[in-house]
Order: C-alpha cells, then sequence, then structure tokens
DNA sequence: AATCTTCGCAACCGCCGGAGC
DNA sequence: GGCTCCGGCGGTTGCGAAGAT
C-alpha cells in the first residue's frame, strides 16, 4: 500500500533552485488566486514544478511579509523557549513569529542555536540568568522532555528580556517584486537593558530590563502582542501556554492565551 | 593564488493526517 | 471502512559562499 511521492511520476519535472522568471510566474498566479490547491498551480501555469515546491517555494521565501537576515536576541529567545517546551515543532514556534518561517527557524536552530545551547550545557555560565534568586541555569534549563523541564522553561520565560521588535539593522525584509503587498507591522518597542558579555561566545549575558515600554495599537501581530505576556509575569498565561503546548485544549488555551495578549498590550506588564 | 574545509541556506524527501469519494 | 488525493510537517541533503591552510 501506500502512496507514490507526488513528484514521482513528473517526467521533466525541474529540481533544484527557482529561477526570478519561475517565482514570477509563481506569485502572479497566487496573487490572482491566492494560496492553495497547489495541485492545479504546476499545471495552470506551466511551471514545471510540482506542486510541493510550489508550495514550499511561496511559504518559505515568496509568501508576503517574511523577514530574512539575522535573528534578534529576542527572536532567538523565543525560539530557544520554545523549543524547550514543544522540541522540534518548528511548525508550532513559527506561528510565535509570524515573520519567520518553520524551514528558517529549523536552519537557524541547527546552525545556530543547537551548537549554542550545547555548549552552555556543558559550561556553568549562566546564560539566563537575570536575578539570584530565580536564577535559571543552562545546565539544568535543557534537559529534554520531562515536565519540569518543560516547568523551569516556562519559568524562565518570566526572566527573560523584551527587547525590540522593530526591524533590526541587521535583519532585512525580504526583498523581492512583490513587497508592495506586505502591511508593515507597527513597530514594537520595549526599553530593555541587556548587558551583553560575549554573548555569541562562551560567557554568560547580565541581562537588566526595566523600565520595558511597549508600544504599538491593537494592530498588533499575534508576535508583538503575545511576545509580552510571554517575557510577562503572569501565572495565568503559562497555564494557559502550558495547556495549549500539551494540546489539551488547544482552540481554548489559544483563545484565551491571545485575550490575555490583547489586555497585555493595553496595559503592558513591566518588569 | 590555489586548494581544502566548514558553514548556512534553499530545496527535496518521505511520512502523516484530514477530507472526500 | 477502505482507498486516494492533497496539504503540511520535520528531517535531511546538496550546493554555493566564506574562511582556513
Amino acid at each position: 500500500m501506500g502512496r507514490p511521492p507526488c513528484c514521482d511520476n513528473g517526467v521533466g519535472v525541474k529540481k533544484g533552485p527557482w529561477t526570478p522568471e519561475e517565482d514570477i510566474v509563481l506569485v502572479s498566479y497566487i496573487q490572482q488566486h491566492g494560496p492553495g490547491n497547489w495541485r492545479s498551480v504546476p499545471e495552470n501555469t506551466g511551471l514545471m514544478r510540482c506542486s510541493k515546491s510550489c508550495r514550499l517555494r511561496w511559504t518559505n521565501y515568496l509568501r508576503p511579509g517574511i523577514k530574512r537576515g539575522n535573528f534578534t536576541p529576542h527572536e532567538e529567545g523565543i525560539i530557544i523557549h520554545l523549543q524547550a517546551l514543544l522540541g522540534n515543532k518548528w511548525a508550532a514556534i513559527a506561528s510565535y513569529l509570524p515573520q519567520r518561517t518553520d524551514n528558517d527557524i529549523k536552519n537557524y536552530w541547527n546552525t545556530h542555536l543547537k551548537k549554542k545551547v550545547k555548549r552552555l550545557q556543558t559550561q556553568p555560565a549562566e546564560y539566563f540568568q537575570t536575578t539570584p534568586s530565580n536564577a535559571v541555569t543552562s545546565s539544568n534549563y535543557y534537559s529534554p522532555g520531562s515536565t519540569h523541564h518543560k516547568l523551569q522553561a516556562m519559568q524562565a520565560m518570566n526572566n527573560y528580556p523584551t527587547c525590540s521588535s522593530a526591524p533590526s539593522s541587521e535583519a532585512t525584509t525580504v526583498s523581492n517584486p512583490f513587497q508592495t503587498w506586505m502591511t508593515p507591522s507597527p513597530a514594537t518597542t520595549a526599553t530593555c537593558k541587556i548587558n551583553m558579555q560575549e554573548f555569541h561566545g562562551e560567557g554568560a549575558a547580565s541581562i537588566v530590563c526595566k523600565d520595558q515600554t511597549v508600544g504599538g495599537d491593537d494592530k498588533s501581530s499575534p508576535l508583538e502582542m503575545v511576545a509580552p505576556v510571554i517575557m510577562g509575569s503572569s501565572t495565568a498565561t503559562f497555564s494557559l501556554l502550558e495547556d495549549w503546548l500539551l494540546d489539551d485544549m488547544p482552540g481554548q488555551a489559544i483563545d484565551g492565551l491571545m485575550g490575555i495578549s490583547a489586555g497585555c498590550c493595553a496595559d503592558p506588564i513591566m518588569f
């Protein structure tokens, strides 16, 4: 039994990097018909690509609003925490970073963060330490799988800084001919002082996050709404988040989370 | 300057689950 | 209920770029 791969029967199906011309054809089609029904895309566009390839190209590269380039420390923190909570559920993690694709996050984890976390595991440096009373060390933080570990990760979320969500100078929004579709999300700003001591090296980072202000209006992206809550100290929020992460009541939990998020943005949690 | 090695990212592969028949 | 189709996901690979020798 079993179904052959969707592209197995494709005689002359092109593989490899996409050309700008192919990108234009694909985007033009999606602009007219909208994403979805990927099976029909190669048939109707004449692209010699399989449907999966079209979908991947769209979701990972051509989709409007994708941010490319270096991840901010804030994004890194979210990825690390969510990976600790969820494991390699890249799609779920990506849902908290709407401007990043799951593929991007996965690649970034595999090429950067995994090494960083591994290095931290083997060293006494307390990367995430914020206050002596509730410090979370790297060594006890990333022991995978256990509830204890998850709770620790969630606890640590209270301590992780919310840095500016505004596009950093290093991160760039994908540059393609279709940027006009993009709806730039309002910048969420936060005043957050971070003393980075060899952040990318083996040293510890001492983080001071005071007088945080979160700006933006009600149209903030889900990330911008959720992130302050994640970073804030809300027990209720974490219960909901945990429920959701554990897939007990995904819909209810995320609804509740979003509700709290909205409230949070109206009345931001201060550190 | 040439060659080798490492790194980062785009894309592919195979599996899974939901929907429709 | 079983089968097929299709979209989605996570793991892996291949290749070009960058760095090291």
